[in-house]
RNA sequence: GCGCCAAUAGCUCAGCUGGAUAGAGCAACGGUUUUCUAAACCGUCGGUCUCAGGUUCGAAUCCUGAUUGGCGUACCA
């Protein structure tokens, strides 16, 4: 198939509008949408452009470009016109014949190779503080849009930037150190990242009493900030580190090791990977070479403190800093640096930074700043800003101890989906393995689903008291859909039957479920161009939900014929490819049985 | 103050580059199982698409201006 029936009809309707009305339309005007489930038809055209051409109602003139295309496309047998629009009939023939030669052939849904590499950063933690429900979001959000852009055909790689050094480590390394006792992970039997991460909250904790002290003696609130002997001595630590005191960097390394380990086990749960690691120990100093580049080519310009700047108000933002008057690194500094150092690594065509849209302005300051220096990639590059995700009572904060977090919030989806299929009992006869692995996948798919399938872009409301659905609209319908297709084609013994013959006649449900799954090329395409996994995600529903309409309207196994019983059964067959490999893109398994 | 983003059913969300009477799920109510898994299917109820102008044959969608909410506007990251 060269071309598709979509890029048929709008091509023969450029000919109609000449070759009927002597007009030249152009193909960019031609709309054609897919027909309202209450008028006959599968595709329909809009026709009331045409009529600055016709000079006719926009009945006759559906009417004319209807007659014109039938004598031309003989895919079509039928068509109506309702007020501007044009309703077109294909044959079953066209859609059985779609969907043996198309949709149930090998590669289905994956798109060839661009040529593009791209990489995508996401993740990227701090290494204070164990991981909490928005970094789930950030986690999913970034390791499903590199799968979606692999399937349209990029090379694609996965990078973690890791914020291992900073203040907010040596908080926690200090609290260690004056009430930790030599606590370790392995003797208390806490995970690494939240034995580290409680040092951060008692730091906290201990910090806002000296602040509130100070206070009380007369200091206003920014003094009392900046004088809190705390907050001193972790700036201290902070110093110490960056002077490479051997004691400090023996402790920074251990307490960083574990929330690695800690980090390492909830990535390996949450299922997402990297295939690059980067430290902004490593990275931090970067961006200098390209300040100096600036300095030379008048983009930056020294103020008298020897401070650099840019002035980007030409451009509606602001003058900005980009290095001390001390000469070390802001954060816009390093970003500078590491986007060099990524470019140099991977030579990519673009390099998307999943990042929450509080740091919107940041990246446009960052993405302009490049541009202004002449780097040939900065328009390669791209911010996926995403919302944050809010709790009824507001703002997650974990030092006020108001997060969802993450390991928590795993456990509790798990137990909840074991409760649930237990009530349901349908697993007999599963070993106690295979069942801790379902309840994992259904939990999981809950949770992923329930964050993936709004846009990116809009901030997210996650209530705790009401735990996260299992029917309707949701992970585990999918995953249930699956299951029962699986369970049809191994009662059906799938697998065994001949080439079966074309059908001639397709079922109302049928023909709506090959033309859905016909679109699923167009819906990976459209997801990785907008980075946006929501997308895939309605669609697979939508998939679940035609193939269940189906499933209910007509019998597979006991079918009258047993052509059409085969065919059924490479149908359902296809649709469980279709939610199997549109579910991975997402980052979430489906189940044989459930 | 200035900038960016959002606003659609009681709740959570779809609605593609403007196209027909704005769609799902949850919640509420009713129906479907001697038939392939009822985590399903079917139906009922529910909307001044925040408001006001404008562009258009046609606006939830585009433009302008308000309102509400969020975020940003650091020699923090």
């Amino acid at each position: 198939m060269t071309q598709t029936i979509q890029q048929q009809l709008i091509h023969h309707i450029k000919q109609a509008v000449k070759t009927l009305f002597d007009g030249d339309l152009p193909e960019g005007q031609i709309t054609l949408q897919e027909t309202r489930k209450e008028f006959e038809g599968q595709l329909t055209a809009v026709i009331f452009p045409i009529t600055r051409f016709s000079r006719k109602s926009p009945e006759a003139t559906g009417e004319a470009i209807g007659q014109y295309l039938m004598q031309h496309l003989p895919e079509i047998t039928s068509f109506n016109t309702i007020k501007g629009f044009l309703n077109i009939s294909l044959s079953d023939t066209y859609w059985a014949t779609l969907f043996t030669t198309h949709i149930s052939a090998e590669g289905f849904g994956r798109l060839p190779s661009n040529g593009r590499k791209l990489l995508v950063e996401y993740s990227s933690p701090n290494t204070n503080k164990p991981l909490h429900l928005g970094h789930i979001r950030n986690n999913l959000l970034g390791y499903s849009v590199a799968e979606i852009l692999k399937a349209s055909g990029y090379e694609v790689t996965k990078a973690n930037l890791v914020n291992d050094r900073g203040i907010h480590i040596c908080k926690s390394m200090l609290a260690w150190q004056r009430w930790g006792n030599g606590e370790t992970p392995e003797g208390s039997g806490m995970k690494g990242d939240h034995l580290v991460g409680k040092y951060y909250v008692l730091f906290d904790q201990a910090y806002k009493k000296e602040i509130d002290a100070l206070k009380a003696a007369g200091q206003s609130e920014e003094e009392a900030k900046k004088n809190a002997p705390l907050i001193r001595d972790a700036q201290e630590l902070l110093r110490r580190w960056e002077a490479g005191d051997p004691e400090v960097i023996t402790l920074w390394k251990t307490m960083n090791g574990w929330v690695y380990q800690g980090f390492e086990e909830t990535y390996q749960r949450l299922g997402v990977d990297f295939d690059q690691y980067y430290y902004e120990s490593d990275t931090y100093l970067l961006g200098k070479d390209l300040i100096k580049e600036g300095l030379d080519k008048g983009v930056f310009y020294r103020k008298e403190d020897q401070s650099v700047w840019i002035d980007l108000t030409a451009d509606g933002l602001d003058e900005k800093l980009v290095l001390r008057g001390d000469g070390t690194s802001v954060y816009i500094t390093q970003d500078l640096g590491t986007a060099q150092l990524k470019y140099d690594d991977f030579g990519v065509d673009e390099s998307i930074y999943v990042v929450g849209n509080e740091q919107d302005y940041h990246f446009k300051v960052l993405f302009l700043i490049l541009k202004k220096l002449g780097k040939s990639w900065a328009d390669g590059l791209f911010h996926l800003s995403y919302g944050m995700v809010d709790l009824p009572s507001g703002k997650m904060k974990s030092r006020e101890g108001t997060v969802v977090d993450a390991d928590d919030l795993m456990d509790e989806m798990e137990d909840t989906a074991r409760k649930r299929t237990e009530e349901l009992g349908k697993t007999e006869g599963l070993a106690a393995t295979e069942k801790a692995h379902l309840y994992h996948i259904i939990g999981m798919g809950a949770l992923k689903y329930f964050l993936l399938k709004v846009e990116p872009k809009k901030r997210l409301l996650f209530d705790p008291n009401e735990s996260i659905d299992f029917q309707g609209h949701t992970g585990p319908f999918i995953q249930y859909t699956h299951a029962r297709i699986k369970s049809v084609l191994t009662k059906g013994d799938y697998g065994s039957q001949s080439i079966i013959e074309l059908l001639t006649v397709l079922a109302p449900a049928e023909r709506d479920l090959i033309q859905l799954l016909g679109n699923y090329p167009a819906v990976i395409e459209s997801a990785a161009r907008e980075f946006s996994p929501a997308q895939l995600a309605n669609y697979i529903y939508d998939v679940a939900k035609q193939y269940n309409k189906f499933y209910h309207e007509e019998s597979i196994l006991k079918a009258e014929d047993g052509n059409v019983r085969d065919f059924r059964m490479n149908l359902s067959a296809a649709t469980a490819r279709v939610i199997a490999d549109g579910m991975k893109l997402l980052g979430i398994e489906v189940p044989e049985r459930m």
